[in-house]
DNA sequence: AAACTTAATAGTAATCATTACTAGAAACTT
DNA sequence: AAGTTTCTAGTAATGATTACTATTAAGTTT
């Protein structure tokens, strides 16, 4: 008969430092970095180590618990919320290639998306200002740029 | 009367390695990351330094001349195509949110993206196989998984 | 339940990409 | 020509992440 044991996650035990971590993520919306999380579950278990913060966080998001965010500017984040949200990149050799970007936006949405690619994830971000940060002391004529959009 | 001078470029200076590092990043399709400009500039110009390259880059896209792509996963790379190419991250705060995700595409090409955000930038990048990878030996039941659309 | 196997951990060292610093050279300005 | 600014090579430092090592904990086998 089977004993009574830790929980399990799968493929992965469900260790104290695991279920902490997963939690930490699971219990924001503020898509934190391993740093911020490594901090907040020291609190709870004053031991636990900077690497083992990463590591489960690679587990957990490659056994699709949580979501990694590879954004480029700044570490990299991590989302509970597990759910797809255009250059393409291939993830076998890394080479990066232009789609044609005419229309890029209606193919996708047409499903037509014309390329060789075996297409695994679409990332999209968009970066500006949030509304707190709009009524800083930044001067307009030195903020960047508003996107343009062609009429 | 002014001296004819080393070319300029806007507000800042052509010097032979920016000039260099410029045609560099001008004449390829395949966004290179700051080292493999290093290695190539290094060809014609032995003495350049690393450092030099990373400032050039630095100084050239945010003048606009060539486009820094922020990724994420692995290094930095340059694209002398310049154009905009969807989470919102303040770039004054840094913080990052959730769009309704929502016919977040949908809205975008309607241009009623409804956010608070001052917009500045939208980032797109889909990851996938190129047709070369997509032959190789790995078997297609432990490949990753294609992007699912909905019907 | 003792012996074995595997997975996970803390702690630390190493790596990679990028930025910062320093002294000197080059170009532009007066 | 002297002063000012921009740029450079070379190197040191930083920040994020990964790798390594010895140990512990959990699961498995007999």
């Amino acid at each position: 008969m089977e004993k009574k044991t830790e929980n399990k996650l799968g493929a992965i035990r469900l260790s104290p430092q695991r279920r902490l971590i997963l939690e930490e993520v699971m219990g924001t919306k503020k898509h934190p970095t391993a740093d911020v999380i490594y901090r907040n579950v020291k609190h709870k278990l004053p031991n636990i180590s900077l690497g083992t913060v990463y590591r489960n966080l690679e587990s957990l998001s490659e056994n699709g618990y949580i979501q990694r965010i590879d954004t480029g500017t700044g570490p990299r984040r991590y989302d509970g919320d597990t759910r797809p949200h255009a250059h393409i990149r291939c993830t076998s050799c890394d080479s990066l290639e232009d789609l044609p970007e005419k229309n890029l936006l209606e193919k996708f949405l047409l499903r037509e998306l014309k390329t060789d690619y075996y297409i695994q994830e679409v990332i999209i971000e968009i970066r500006g200002l949030c509304p707190e940060c709009q009524q800083s002391d930044i001067p307009e004529d030195i903020r960047q740029n508003p996107l343009q959009v062609e009429p």
